[in-house]
DNA sequence: CCAATAAATCAATATATCTTGATATTTGTA
DNA sequence: TACAAATATCAAGATATATTGATTTATTGG
């Protein structure tokens, strides 16, 4: 049961849908890289995304001082049921703004 | 969105995946009955009717004074899904205490 | 109409979750 | 070591959800 509710309650927010369905469609992008594209600050993606990694979704690589966030893979069966109605939901997403691993950075100073 | 929030919030509470699988065990009960078998006061119940209801779970009839819920059919590919997951995680139900059209009726006084 | 049963709704409280801003941690580099 | 960038965590307040007991509504039968 809890497997499952923790699951449930991880899809159960409309912030964590969209970071899914972003990740989803960009694949692996870091926290900044969020940050930028979906006009979000730094802790509550931080958050958001430990929620999501914590219910089985997503997986994490870290490569210097970026975190990249991408969906697991292969995901159980009912996870990806969720995010295959998740596509279908026709969801609108921003453009993808991704700075890391470019010159400037993603030049987000506190 | 709306909708699939709508889903995923109505399962994302125990005692609600309590009552979906006992009425996908034993069909359409009316509410005194799952409050003799459940073990939670009508109000309780009520409530969590109403959610995985309007959520699309759960269809009513009423027969008289009684409201039998059940499943409804059929179900959306997620919500089936859902309800297989629920199915498998091996929530042992408690007995059924099926009181409602015997002679004696719930006998649940205020 | 009246009383009784079943169910729905409401009010108050308790618990959980989300958001933000501040602080701490980690890693790379001068 | 010192500093900066990226990320994680924490604390406080706001919002949402669950529980209970009381009240209301609906239906049946005398």
């Amino acid at each position: 049961m809890d497997v499952f509710l923790k699951s449930v309650a991880a899809l159960n927010d409309e912030t964590r849908v969209l970071i899914l369905r972003f990740l989803d469609e960009h694949g692996p992008l870091c926290v900044c890289d969020l940050q930028t594209s979906l006009g979000m600050i730094q802790s509550r993606l931080s958050r958001h995304l430990k929620i999501l990694k914590e219910a089985g979704f997503l997986k994490v690589e870290r490569k210097g001082t970026w975190a990249y966030y991408a969906i697991r893979s292969p995901l159980d069966r009912f996870r990806s049921e969720a995010l295959e109605e998740i596509r279908h939901l026709g969801i609108d997403l921003p453009k993808l703004n991704k700075l890391s691993e470019t010159d400037q950075g993603c030049g987000l100073k506190r």
